[in-house]
DNA sequence: TTTT
DNA sequence: TTTT
């Protein structure tokens, strides 16, 4: 997978407990969201946080290292490509969806650091 | 607006001509699609090409070189942010969509060359 | 200052107290080094971390933040671009040196987001 | 090799015939210049065109790409990380390079996609 | 649904 | 030393 042009990092906190998959090949699919804050002033002075929701999905070794070390609240920052797919829900309506497949992770803050050199 | 922890990179092909609205503010809005193409080998040596499109915005002055310098099939190279919303269509269903936002954009090509640098 | 063509976006630990100038212009220029640490294991299973340093500088509103908030051993992540200049050395000899030019800075760790957010 | 701590992306142009080594080991070694052109007015409406010089090192396949399709004057875009050694010149002083090892390179312009397409 |  |  080349991501030269097509490359997403983000930077930010992982929503809820990444949920996995074992497919019959026997590789592992992590699925998750993750939060992106901004932070600015408006005009007028205020400050304000504008969080950005993102899809984001690992395969194999990627997936198992986010099973392992990834859980909600953790920092993280990582590297991927966007992906975007259609599917038709419960109703019969299709639906798209886009979402971040990740190349690379990163644990971030000192606590996670131990096991990120372990595991990464 | 930071990028920081927001980031998207795109190289490839413009897919249609940008769509320019004018706002009451006399801000400046374009929106076009943009397909970026990767390109691999399978493990049985086959090549694939396999294409993702993307929704792009651009706002002010971003979206005036949009309105004077990118038509379909141009090459260029993006760098935004990932933004998502939801809306509800015509039929009352709520839909999502995920867009860039652009914060920089440069024409590739030689061709492109002069019209950029007298305008960006 | 435009990035999209010469971007440098590095993840890692402050190498030394920022060390600041204040120009009679009125401006700040900071400039501190920065190890980025790559961790991998060799065909013979031998885990190695390879630690590359680099020079940083940072100006105006940039160099003020880092004077308030980075300090020597703090996690940071930044966006910036590449800088390469000539000087000659006390001795006379032409010297080379690289820099990175910060564009954006974001300080990592719990610990520090409170006064990221006070003040980035 | 991980990028996710210490990336590097540059688009512009090779400024010279890149030279090949090839190692005992049977490995190629790519080694050219690539400069980056910004543009920018001066607060007095003045068009600045400021150009950056980097060195690249390619390694292996990416090396044989640039082999054979890489040529001075080409518009291409690199992605990499910064990586810096100190050597002793002739006269014995310890000299400091900073180099760009390119870990993906794609061929931009129209008139180079054929031979992309075939051959990365 | 995160974080501060 | 590139490109426009």
């Amino acid at each position: 997978m080349s991501t030269i042009r097509n490359k997403v990092q983000l930077i930010g906190n992982v929503g809820n407990t990444p949920e996995i998959r074992n497919l019959e090949s026997g590789k592992k699919v992590a699925s998750f969201s993750m939060a992106t804050n901004d932070h600015y002033r408006t005009t007028s002075g205020e400050k304000i946080q504008e969080t950005q929701w993102h899809n984001l999905v690992a395969w194999g070794k990627t997936a198992e290292i986010i099973e392992n070390h990834v859980g909600k609240g953790k920092e993280i920052a990582i590297d991927g490509k966007l992906s975007s797919r259609s599917y038709e829900d419960k109703e019969g309506v299709k639906r798209y969806v886009t979402e971040i497949v990740i190349s690379e992770i990163l644990l971030l803050g000192s606590k996670n650091l131990d096991e990120n050199h372990d595991n990464v």
